[in-house]
Formats: structure tokens, C-alpha cells, sequence
DNA sequence: TGAGCAAGTAAGCAATGTTAGCATTGCTCA
DNA sequence: TGAGCAATGCTAACATTGCTTACTTGCTCA
């Protein structure tokens, strides 16, 4: 084929740039919407280059989902470690912020064509995700798993709705209000 | 083409024979995997012949998220009728069953694929079915709406993270016991 | 009776996921 | 140094899908 550019037979780092572009595709267009052939397009590489890194396309939807509750985990922790005032609050809206602004992304990590079951990865990358939040309410006592999952449904619910379109923020209204709003409703 | 056990040229009722199947395939393959040459296949009918019917796979996809949404809301509007103790603990009951009982078709009604802005059936299938639990809680005051929101997160939250397996029910534990303790939780 | 219409069929196009086999590169070790 | 090898890329092909176009079929009704 033709070396445009001389550019060099091996690329160098191609599952990292497949993982970002696929993110960009991803944000842009939807899970629906990322296609193999049309990454490797995007990259500027064969369209079974990418076989070399992920076995199919689901493999690297879970490999997208697991960068994402990596992510997710990191923003947790961080808040976590800075300090017991308001913690849970804290990771309320950090919580909603991340899904906000990872929206595909956030949708991709609870989609259910990757059945968490069948996929270790996925579902140790999830449990570490959540490990903080189940523990941040109480551990394990059976009082702290109605209060952590209390918390939890809520922020989650509010979420989905949010990104679902089936909740909008009226005009003017602060979304970390509305948190608040919501977590001090009995 | 063959004439299978003398079947008809016309069928007669493909549209709803399609969705019914259509409901079959998604409860047992999810969304993914309903495809429309599969489907006419299941029916027993040509490739082309469900376009006759739904303009597209996402066309389809839409008339059944509706048909979701109709289900729900009968089923949300029968409770709203039958007595008004303790009418919001039995919808939180019901929304969750039916999530549950119909898990694929629920996750299609919340599904991205679907962008409800452009869809004006759906978008007035989802109004509809939310219309009763919008209202359940008093109404369009500022408070009622907060504690409309509270409740309706606590559910759906709930709700998408059992779909996840995010969230599993203890040896022993019931559903509805659950729903009941996070909704008292403050 | 036969014109017209709704609802099927057949055939084919473009795109996709996936696989098989070949080519190139750079690392390892005699 | 350089021979071999594993990793990583490419080309070509296959099966399957969504979708379109153009032809049939059979019902209805003037």
C-alpha cells in the first residue's frame, strides 16, 4: 500500500490510541455508534488492526467500560481521602458531575450488552468503583446498607433520569441544590 | 417461493404478530440482539416484509419502548385508582415489579439508542406514563415537586441497579421490605 | 369485471464484524 | 553482527445485517 507520509509500518501505541479515539467517538456519537471499521478509519490503520488488541467489539466495549470505572474510582477516592466533613455529599456531586460529563461513557459502564456475569474485568473494576460508596455510610452494619443504598439509589436515580431527559433542571435551578434537595428529603 | 403448509400471501396481522414476537426476542436477547431479518425470520416472512410496517430497526424499537410505556402506565393508573392509602408506597411496589418482570423492555424505555427529543410518540408515551407519579405527590408546588423527585429517584435508582447487578438481595431478603426501608430512610 | 391499492416477495447494495494468511518490524540471543 | 522469532501490521475474503427498488399478489369496490 501506499506509505503516506512514511508513515512507519507499526504505530507504536495503537491500543492506547484506538482507547482514546474510541472515548472521543464514543462522547460524540453514542455506543451505538463506535464501530470497529470505523475506528481503525479514525486512527488511520487497517480494519483488522485493531483484532491485534481487543478480540471484538465487545471486548472493547469492556475495555472503554473498565478505563471509565477507573476513573469513576479515582474521583471517589480523591474524595474520600480529603476529609470525613460532608463526605457524602461531597461524593453526591462529584457522582453526578462525573456522569454528567461522561455521559456516553457512564451509560457504556451500565449498558447490558456488556453482561457484568460473564466479564471478571468488568466486575472487579465495578466493585472497586463502588467499594468507597458502600463503605463511606457505615460499613457493613445492617443499618449502613439501608442508609449507603439509600443515598446511592437516589444520586443513581436522579442520574439516569437526568440523562434519560425525563428530568430537567428548571430555569435557573443549581444542580448541587437539587442534590442536596433531594438527599435531605425524607 | 415455496407455499409452507399453504400459508397465505398476506398474513394478515404482521404488525402486531412482529411485536409480539419482537417482545419475545427482547426479553430473551435484549435489545442488541433484535434484528429485523431475524425477526421476520421468526415470524416467517420475508426480509423486506416488516418495512411494510416500521420504516426502520429503530422505528421498531420505538414502537415498542411505547407499547412499554402504555403497559406501565396502565399499570401506575390502576393503583393511582385504587385508594389513595398509601398510594405512593404501592407505586414504588409496582414500578419496581414491573421493572423486574420486564427487565429488556424496561431498558429499552430508558435506552440511549432511542433520543426521545426527535421522537414525539415516545416522548409522549414517557409523559404520559410519568404524568400519575408526577402528580402523586402534590402536584406542581415547589416542595411536592422536591418530593416527587425523591421518591422517584430512590425507585428508578433502585430499580437500574438491581437491572446492573449492581445491587443484590440478601439471602432471605424481600423486595418489597427494601423499597419500603429506603423510601423511610431520610 | 377490472382498476387500484395495500401488503407481500425477490434481488441486490453498502456496511459491518470477524477470520485467515501474508508482510514487516524490532527484540533477543548465539 | 545477524538469524530467528514474536508482535503487530496489512490484504482479501466471508457471513450477516439494514435498507432500497422493482415486481407480484390478492382484496375491495366503482
Amino acid at each position: 500500500m501506499l506509505a503516506l507520509l512514511n508513515a512507519p509500518y507499526h504505530h507504536g501505541d495503537l491500543r492506547n490510541v484506538l482507547l482514546e479515539a474510541a472515548l472521543i467517538i464514543l462522547a460524540r456519537d453514542g455506543a451505538a455508534g463506535l464501530g470497529l471499521r470505523d475506528l481503525a478509519r479514525a486512527v488511520g490503520v487497517s480494519p483488522a488492526a485493531p483484532y491485534r488488541h481487543f478480540n471484538s467489539r465487545a471486548a472493547l466495549l469492556e475495555a472503554l467500560a473498565v478505563t471509565g470505572f477507573q476513573r469513576f474510582t479515582t474521583a471517589m477516592n480523591e474524595l474520600a481521602a480529603s476529609g470525613p466533613v460532608d463526605r457524602l455529599s461531597a461524593m453526591s456531586r462529584a457522582y453526578v458531575r462525573f456522569a454528567l460529563d461522561n455521559a456516553a461513557l457512564f451509560r457504556l459502564m451500565f449498558s447490558s450488552e456488556l453482561k457484568r456475569d460473564n466479564r471478571p474485568g468488568l466486575r472487579r473494576a465495578a466493585d472497586a468503583a463502588f467499594g468507597t460508596l458502600r463503605q463511606v455510610n457505615g460499613g457493613d452494619t445492617a443499618t449502613g446498607r439501608i442508609a449507603a443504598l439509600s443515598a446511592w439509589t437516589r444520586v443513581h436515580g436522579l442520574v439516569m433520569l437526568l440523562l434519560d431527559g425525563q428530568i430537567a433542571l428548571q430555569p435557573g435551578e443549581d444542580i448541587d441544590a437539587l442534590i442536596s434537595q433531594i438527599s435531605d428529603q425524607h
